[in-house]
DNA sequence: CTAGCTGCAAAGATTTTGCATGCGT
DNA sequence: ACGCATGCAAAATCTTTGCAGCTAG
């Protein structure tokens, strides 16, 4: 269910351990998550980061690896209410996160009072409770401080209807 | 911020209180809603219900219908982790969501523990709190009884990859 | 009357898919 | 060598937009 802790992160294994050819695009897509560990990347972001480097790699693959390694549960699937989906790499537990609707940056939380009380519900409302997800809006530290909003780089980020940014991650 | 909460219902005042025209699509579509307390409409779903009763509006305008009262606050824009965005009417009280995942059916729900612990931890983590979405996933009690999965009658809905359906109300 | 709204058609954005070729095991 | 995976191109899906004509106030 949850990816090997092992130090030595053997990439390539990790993916034929999920029954699956380690090709250079696959390879190079987990490496990217490995090598931003917390980071939220779209298809689109994985898609360009490898141009970046050179990797030709077509769009229509990076959306398959995504689609194989999420149902591989090597990686995470979030929207945050937008339009296009987010990848992470799924470290094996559970959290939720909260995002800066200004810069766009995310953090990860637990809490388990919160677990708790989600469990109570479900079994107030007679569900069997599979899943969830909970994400806090707002702004960041460093974005409640006018002056300091210049020193934040975005990597790319449009704002969207719904006042969210379209992209969740900063250099 | 939140709509008139009126006995009598008169949806050409609502929408003209938010300073748009009460043309027909705005007033079905808004009528729609009022209709059916509680449920989460898509678009399509607006579209479809719409040319079911005879009338002629055009799939565009229903886009722009539900942006239009979405800024207005007279409804809520979810995504509720799918590639669609559905909309409920906005009651003026915040409330989190349980969905079947199984039928698809929303339930609505207020736990106040949560609401507190939301707040600590948007202090902890020193953000300024905008806003949040909580949603819980699981098997709703007629659906956890294989018996009694036939007497449900799903409106329109299709999984997808995540494991959702693409349609949240039923019949 | 006139600004705002709709229908229509086209385009934009994200994601998926069919098929021939290429590559990992 | 076999069969899965990729590139390429096209399509599917959801949503937005430009513009001309219509309509609410």
């Amino acid at each position: 269910m949850q990816p090997t802790p092992s130090r030595t992160m053997d990439i390539p294994k990790e993916i034929r351990d999920c029954g699956l050819r380690a090709t250079l695009p696959r390879v190079r897509v987990l490496q990217l998550f490995h090598e931003n560990p917390g980071k939220h990347f779209s298809a689109d972001d994985n898609y360009h980061l490898l141009s970046n480097e050179n990797i030709d790699v077509v769009l229509a693959t990076v959306y398959r690896v995504l689609l194989q390694f999420a149902e591989a549960n090597i990686l995470i699937r979030h929207t945050f209410d937008t339009d296009r989906a987010f990848f992470e790499l799924n470290k094996g537990s559970h959290h939720d996160h909260i995002i800066c609707t200004k810069c766009g940056c995310v953090e990860d939380f637990v809490d388990d009072a919160i677990e708790q009380r989600q469990a109570l519900i479900a079994k107030q409302h007679r569900y069997i409770l599979q899943t969830h997800t909970l994400t806090l809006y707002g702004l960041c530290e460093t974005c409640t401080q006018p002056g300091h909003w210049d020193r934040v780089v975005i990597f790319r980020c449009s704002v969207q209807r719904n006042g969210l940014s379209k992209c969740m991650h900063i250099r």
